[in-house]
DNA sequence: TTGGGTGTATTATGCGATGTAGTACACATG
DNA sequence: CATGTGTACTACATCGCATAATACACCCAA
């Protein structure tokens, strides 16, 4: 299994986080379930051209923050979500979900139009 | 006019990003006032026992985001909003709005819940 | 048992962004 | 003219990012 992500050398974003959070939408989207393998650290470096300590710094904050659990000798592997295990997370990106609405709002856009978008999801 | 900014240094978070974002804030929230005057580079930096040009950084960004205009041997002030002049910062924010939520609902928050939290606003 | 694939760890190096420091210039205002 | 403003530039130290090379421990199938 190949799992393509793009990676933009240019981006001022720091290329093992363009890794990290392109698998974690991935993960976030359902493409890849819990327990499915995902590419070895060495697989996934030589197919995007990247060092192996990248790929691997990215699969170790996966793991940190619970998408991910990686077992020595056998691979890397798309962890289950525990219900309730996640407070901080949760209290953390909602913060972040309500700045960037309060900015929006500050630009013009109606709560209207933004509880539309999110129905559309 | 003092405006204080919290500043943390153990942050990873750059120093400037920090003073835009800080001012972004105030301005976004009502506390700064189109046309207002904000302290000069060298005030600020003195406030906050920071270098002048890591403030002049994050007005200088603030100008190019258009949320303040700077005027030489006067000062910065807030700028106005234009309407339809944001499309692309708008798409980008509400861009980055739909991954946030679609991270929680992973994490198993309803979109009820973050209805509930937007209308509180 | 052995070999190949896995995660993990370490050291060294180059590069760019960040932040500081100092200096200088042009402009506005009293 | 003196002061305060934004602006620009050079120089320097530090840190994070990314690469490179190497090594070790583990799992599993041949």
């Amino acid at each position: 299994m190949i799992i393509i992500i793009s990676i933009d050398l240019k981006n001022p974003k720091p290329i093992f986080e363009q890794v990290r959070d392109g698998l974690k939408n991935l993960i976030i989207c359902g493409v890849l379930k819990t327990d499915e393998k995902i590419p070895s650290v060495r697989d996934m470096a030589q197919n995007l051209a990247i060092n192996p300590n990248t790929i691997q710094k990215a699969y170790r904050e996966l793991e940190t923050e619970g998408y991910v659990y990686q077992v020595t000798g056998k691979g890397t592997f798309v962890a289950s979500i525990v219900p309730g295990e996640n407070y901080e997370k949760i209290e953390k990106l909602m913060k972040e979900v309500l700045e960037l609405v309060r900015e929006l709002i500050y630009l013009g856009v109606t709560k209207e139009e933004i509880n539309a978008a999110l129905d559309r999801l």
